[in-house]
RNA sequence: GGGCCUAUAGCUCAGUUGGUUAGAGCGUCCGCCUGAUAAGCGGGAGGUCAGUGGUUCAACUCCACUUAGGCCCA
């Protein structure tokens, strides 16, 4: 018997059910070990952050992940797949700050960092294991990762693997100090990701200041006219800049009650004078270049402090000149850009480029330094006013106004942040960009755009990568530098450290070294591995730690090698896990994972970390809002699953869009799956157990019939089965989810459901089992058990449940199917042998033929339940028409007609045909003339479509010249037929004999009488194989004559073995006798029914 | 400011190398069917393919510009 499934709907409990029988059947680890090691297919997890609770656009790259990962498993791949976990980093740090309610970087210093990174650890598990976890998440949206092996990054094996990296880069002299700007909290004193910058953006008023320039070396006084928002960093400025193509003027600018003066600026940026003003000169932004000015300020040349540094002079001495740079816009300001190297990501790339100085005016709190000795010990905002007074005095300042913009603050103290030249170190990655170009384009972008575009782009611009942070939570950055800073020792694993001496707590030798077994249970984090120090080799004391940590980036991007300690360990497994062929992440990952699994991996083993790729994009509210917390329009994953069940969700987010577009999360469209696809299955499935277990019909059991000698509409549908199998894996392989997805659905609700049992079921209900019987069934099972497996990648839960229910009776039988789960099996193989185009394409002109007639009945106001006499149908040529024939059955079934006239064009005279010209044949032919020529073609007479006919082609003279249309070049298609209801489509024409005789008029009463004891039957809850007896009263004469005429018809579908012309008696109204009234064609009569 | 993407029916999306009347589902209106039945089927209405210009015999499709939205980076 096969088992009922309607009763378990609820999707949830569906899945619950599945989940448990996966775990105790150890589904997933079988799914793995059942396949042999020589045949890989190799994925890398992307480790999330689990800095907080996952979200439901998580759900979405895991489902791809997930649906590759079992497609390749149903392939026959062995698709090995960690678990991993990101858990180092800022965004952990800030979440513990938070809790422990931390306002200044300090405060952690204070805490102590041990038992700071040791709450920062303990939260990461936390988030990985508790409910409503990633742990848990992973689970229940069927994700199938190897959890209990899962990498984790902030263990010691996997920092020793990233230290080996690391020294690499460090050994090929890769790795580099430099000064990185960076947007700065004075008060907490520490530099701000850009992540938390992000956090703190407020619209704020700043000045909007004009400031005068006083050129060198010219007859008369001018000026150039620069702009800043920031006041106080005039102070450091050390040159101007403009863009080297935009023309710039020189201008006699007169202003009211003030003395005319001549000022230089971009001419598209004049409006922002005041006054009026005069043209006088006219040059390129290249022309100024270096030009010089008087420097607003002497400190710069005048401090000797600063003098005391070793090449300033001379850098110094270059300064104060005009510099071209294309990052000037003509958008705001004068076109002239002042320039403060330490205050300037722009300013500082421009500054090495001209080796100016870098001068750091402000201290770490945001002071000025004592040798600004006019505002020394003043707040760099602070200054701003007192800094304008005293140009103004000096008479160098044009005009000032207030702006409103929006500013970065600090999303812990709301202080201003300020743009800060700090020190930092770097990956020269900028040495090997082109090789990470040319490897790019080796890698399978889907989509490849973004692999071109947006990836390939910011390869090609590409800037050398800061990885060292000032921080706490991370993997430390392991290079030991000497306090002049001119030794350096690179550390790439923890049997390295053996020999270095152990500090105390003040920093002082305590003379212990580090021993073996010290290397075998290293914790590497903070504070413990900085008290490590080495002995100086060239007698300068002690080489002690960098104190940074490294860019968590710099972690993830390590797991391949990282995830198997690797080279530690597990040097084979590596090898042939290297490189993926299979990634997949958010579009957000880009610059981050995608990128840094590239920069690091091509350097350490010449080639690109993966070889495929599918980027997903957001996952949106319904209204196409960007889900955020304090919108309140997230959702969380728990509670949507829980639902709707995952598998509609998975279903939804593959099939309703390409994975790289935004997706839209919206509640009625997961009801829609539901309610469109899985429930037409469900349903599909339930009418084939329904007779199945009537007939005690068992696959496998019997003698299965050839699919070649099964009637047409089985070999139709198992040809469209076929090309759906080879479809799927065709797109499947070219990493083409939806549109395998929508191809199944499709085939499910349209063919299947809608056409296949629809125009069957009469097969299924009719009589003793007998070969068509046989035939329907196995048809239709092979249907099901094949759409179980293709969909078993995306809806892993109903495809599992549909497999098991439909495989479980035959199991002992055939002794073929891996019962115990569809993700055991292989995906469905093509027989193409079974393909029939001719046959696909004359079912599709049976539907369309039945649509017509269907249109026409619905025209002429005729019920599909009176039958019609005939229809005809105009057709090419012989082969049409014997084509036609042999689905001729179906479409008279389907649309309740006696027979087909099937008539060749050209043999009738009531057939009218036109021409259609065929453009992309003739367009190429006959180019200018094509349109005239179309409407020639569509004007051609019948004469003239029988004289092409017979000669094979026709001449027209067309403006002038002849233009000879030749066999194929046109279409014939019959319009219309004189005398008969006719209707068309996509070249298919049908017309409809609507004339009802008698005797047509009888049997469709004799139908309209069987619909009615059929739904006296139903109402009456008779089982659908009860024998009955039928009265009927009052008979009209014609009635009676219809049941006369079509008893045996009447008697064979409603399962009757007698009808009498009066009422059988009724006790209550209940059960069996059972009586009700109704009407036919206006006509009212009494049916009673009981069973015998 | 730079890069990439998107714009087709009320909504969600197709539209394959340019070619005949731009399609589907949902929604809506009308009807049908009922031995898969808290389902199913058919039909109708609904589009200046964001806008402008260009290339071409022919543009939703190719090119340029514009507008709007999204993402990433400055």
């Amino acid at each position: 018997m096969y088992p009922e499934l309607r009763s378990s709907l609820a999707p949830d409990e569906r899945e619950q059910e599945i989940l448990r029988l996966w775990k105790e059947k150890d589904v997933f680890s079988r799914s793995v070990s059942e396949r042999t090691s020589g045949n890989i297919f190799s994925f890398y997890e992307g480790p999330p952050t689990v800095n907080g609770d996952p979200g439901i656009h998580h759900v979405i790259s895991r489902t791809i992940k997930d649906t590759i990962c079992r497609y390749k498993t149903m392939r026959g791949y062995r698709v090995e797949r960690k678990a991993g976990w990101d858990t180092h980093g800022l965004p952990v740090e800030i979440a513990i700050e938070k809790k422990l309610g931390f306002k200044h970087k300090h405060d952690i210093i204070e805490y102590g960092v041990a038992e700071f990174n040791a709450r920062c650890k303990e939260s990461v598990f936390e988030n990985i294991e508790r409910k409503g976890g990633w742990q848990a998440m992973t689970e229940r949206m069927a994700y199938w990762v190897d959890m209990p092996s899962a990498y984790i990054t902030c263990t010691p094996d996997y920092v020793e693997s990233v230290w080996w990296a690391l020294k690499k880069f460090f050994d090929a002299g890769k790795i580099y100090r430099g000064h990185k700007i960076q947007p700065y909290c004075p008060r907490c004193e520490t530099a701000l990701s850009s992540h938390e910058v992000a956090l703190g953006y407020r619209n704020a008023k700043d000045p909007s200041v004009f400031v005068k320039f006083k050129r060198k070396n010219t007859k008369e006084e001018e000026f150039f006219l620069a702009w800043t928002t920031t006041p106080w960093t005039l102070l450091s400025n050390v040159a101007l800049a403009v863009h080297p193509d935009v023309e710039y003027v020189t201008v006699i600018n007169k202003r009211k009650d003030k003395p005319a003066e001549r000022l230089v600026l971009a001419e598209p940026l004049l409006p922002k004078l005041d006054g009026e003003y005069e043209i006088i000169h006219r040059q390129k932004g290249s022309d100024l270049e270096g030009q010089e000015y008087e420097p607003l300020f002497d400190y710069l040349t005048t401090s000797e402090e600063l003098l005391k540094v070793p090449e300033y002079k001379e850098k110094i001495a270059k300064s104060f000149r005009i510099i071209a740079d294309t990052y000037v816009t003509t958008e705001d300001g004068t076109g002239i850009v002042h320039q403060a190297p330490a205050y300037g990501e722009d300013d500082y790339r421009v500054s090495l480029k001209y080796g100016f100085p870098l001068v750091v005016t402000v201290n770490e709190s945001g002071n000025f330094k004592p040798f600004i000795t006019r505002y020394a010990g003043k707040f760099f905002k602070d200054a701003d006013p007192e800094i304008m007074d005293d140009l103004k005095k000096a008479g160098l300042l044009y005009k000032k106004e207030t702006i409103e913009h929006t500013y970065p603050f600090c999303w812990r103290c709301e202080s201003p942040l300020l743009y800060y030249a700090r020190n930092s170190w770097y990956i020269r990655v900028t040495d090997y960009r082109d090789q990470l170009v040319e490897q790019n384009k080796t890698i399978h972008w889907h989509p490849p755009e973004i692999g071109e575009g947006r990836f390939g782009n910011w390869l090609e611009d590409l800037k050398d990568w800061g990885i060292s942070r000032e921080r706490f939570w991370g993997t430390p950055f392991p290079i030991w530098m000497s306090d002049d800073g001119l030794e350096l020792k690179g550390v790439g694993s923890y049997n390295e450290l053996i020999g270095a001496e152990w500090l105390d707590e003040n920093g002082k030798p305590t003379g212990r070294l580090f021993s073996e077994s010290d290397a075998k249970e290293f914790d590497p984090h903070k504070p413990l591995v900085d008290r490590l120090a080495f002995k100086s080799e060239k007698g300068s004391g002690y080489l002690k730690r960098v104190p940074d940590v490294i860019d968590v980036w710099f972690d993830s991007g390590s797991m391949p090698f990282a995830q198997y300690h690797y080279p530690f360990e597990n040097k084979e497994i590596f090898e042939k896990t290297f490189p993926a062929d299979f990634i997949s992440e958010g579009i957000d990952q880009t610059r981050g994972w995608f990128y840094t699994l590239h920069a690091i991996n091509t350097f350490l083993f010449g080639k690109p970390a993966y070889k495929n790729v599918i980027v997903n994009d957001l996952v949106l509210d319904k209204q196409g809002q960007k889900m955020s917390k304090s919108k309140g329009n997230t959702v969380n994953p728990f509670e949507a699953i829980a639902k709707f069940g995952v598998d509609t969700i998975r279903w939804n987010f593959m099939e309703a869009s390409v994975p790289w577009k935004p997706k839209l999360y919206n509640e009625s469209d997961l009801i829609d799956v539901e309610r469109k696809f899985f429930s037409t299955l469900i349903n599909t499935y339930g009418f084939f157990v329904l007779y199945a277990n009537i007939d005690g019909f068992t696959y496998g059991v019997e003698k299965r019939s050839k699919a070649a000698e099964r009637p047409e509409m089985d070999r139709w549908i198992l040809s469209k089965l076929n090309s759906l199998v080879k479809d799927c894996s065709a797109w499947m392989d070219g990493y083409d989810i939806t549109r395998a997805c929508r191809a199944i659905q499709d085939f499910s609700i349209e063919e299947l459901s809608n056409w296949y049992v629809r125009r069957s079921r009469r097969r299924f209900w009719k009589g003793e089992m007998n070969p068509d019987k046989q035939a329907a069934y196995e048809t239709l099972y092979e249907c099901l058990v094949t759409i179980s497996k293709l969909m078993a990648p995306v809806a892993p839960f109903l495809a599992d449940k549909l497999y098991q229910s439909l495989t479980t009776p035959s199991k002992s039988g055939s002794g073929n199917v891996n019962s115990d789960s569809v993700h055991l099996e292989f995906y469905p193989t093509a027989d193409e042998s079974v393909i029939d185009v001719a046959l696909e394409n004359r079912m599709h002109k049976a539907q369309v033929i039945s649509s017509l007639v269907r249109q026409m009945r619905e025209r002429a106001k005729i019920k599909v339940r009176q039958p019609l006499e005939r229809l005809l149908v105009p057709s090419a040529n012989r082969k049409d028409i014997e084509e036609l024939r042999k689905v001729e059955e179906i479409i008279l079934d389907e649309v309740n007609v006696k027979r087909v006239e099937h008539v060749e064009f050209g043999d009738s005279d009531v057939i009218k045909r036109k021409a259609k010209a065929n453009f992309k044949l003739l367009g190429a032919k006959l180019g200018k003339q094509m349109k005239n020529a179309s409407a020639r073609i569509a004007k051609m007479t019948d004469d003239e479509i029988r004289t092409f006919e017979q000669q094979g082609y026709i001449d027209f003279p067309v403006e002038g010249e002849n233009i000879r249309i030749e066999r194929g070049e046109i279409e014939i298609v019959a319009e219309d037929v004189e005398g008969w209801l006719v209707s068309s489509e996509g070249g298919v024409t049908v017309a409809l004999d609507t004339a009802i005789s008698e005797s047509l008029l009888l049997e469709g009463k004799a139908r309209e009488l069987v619909n009615r004891i059929q739904n006296a039957r139903k109402a009456a809850d008779f089982e659908v194989t009860d024998k009955i007896r039928i009265g009927i009263e009052p008979v009209s004469v014609l009635m009676r004559s219809a049941i006369e005429k079509h008893k045996s018809f009447i008697s064979e579908e409603t399962l009757a073995k007698e009808l009498v012309y009066n009422g059988l008696k009724v006790v209550d109204g209940k059960g069996s006798p059972w009586s009700e009234e109704t009407q036919i064609d206006d006509e009212p009569l009494t049916i009673s029914i009981e069973r015998v």
